[in-house]
DNA sequence: TTAATTCCGAGGAAATGAGTCGGAATTAAC
DNA sequence: GTTAATTCCGACTCATTTCCTCGGAATTAA
């Protein structure tokens, strides 16, 4: 039970660009990895997925990069999280017995998730440069 | 950020035990691993970590088996899961750059850590097995 | 003695994690 | 129009972790 880098990255990597995007500037990836030390061709993949979730805005070619796609307020680690690794869920155990409902765990585990993703929901990009 | 299997089966093996260890009496893990549809000989290690926590106890030999070494009351969730799979950090990044205090990220982990430890030691083998 | 069990270490197959690589598409600047 | 900087994309690799299995030793009730 623990983050992946990915998410990691992607929180890092997001932080950095509240702190910067005041006025909807953009900053490469290169720039990024370099002062928050994280290795540049897998910052790309992750950011495609960050893209993808329409939590950041590109701007291709020469002196492009990316942005903040909303306010950092506005943007919660949920969100970044999942976009990085899609929605997960602590119970992927599919097995007849367990759906059928004999599962005395999956009931806890679920409460245990929403507890988990309203902590995650309610810390927005703002709560964490300060 | 989701719980390994082996987590789920020792939980579930324990909930088991928990509605049925009411006198101390001990189950074997053949029976367990039939009754819950687990694999056995996978059972077999985790309950090796169980009994190293001290959060069941064993009896060797021909009609041996296992039993819980609380009442289900006082063994929380947390326990199980530690006994399985170590005590786990949600931060594993252990660089320079971040353990020198410049990841804006640690501390909402942490806080994000200990709010989920707080609900596995909250919720003991008693709450689920009703 | 036998059968049922816990105990233990080794190993192995599959999945996942953590990236890299090569190149295509786009675009500012020269 | 060329070049350099960038995003975008798919495929690929390598190491680690997960999820077990296996063989056997130790223990013990019957």
């Amino acid at each position: 039970m623990k983050l992946t880098t990915a998410e990691g990255y992607a929180l890092r990597a997001m932080v950095f660009l509240a702190k910067r995007c005041q006025e909807g500037n953009a900053f490469s990836l290169s720039e990024i990895a370099e002062q928050e030390q994280l290795p540049l061709s897998f910052l790309e993949q992750i950011f495609i997925g960050l893209k993808k979730a329409k939590l950041v805005k590109s701007v291709r070619g020469a002196h492009g990069g990316y942005t903040l796609a909303n306010q950092p307020k506005d943007i919660n680690t949920l969100k970044v999280i999942e976009a990085v690794s899609g929605k997960s869920s602590m119970i992927d155990c599919n097995r007849d017995f367990c759906s059928a409902g004999n599962c005395a765990v999956a009931p806890f585990l679920t409460k245990l998730q929403l507890t988990i993703e309203k902590t995650l929901r309610d810390t927005t990009l703002a709560d964490l440069t300060n």
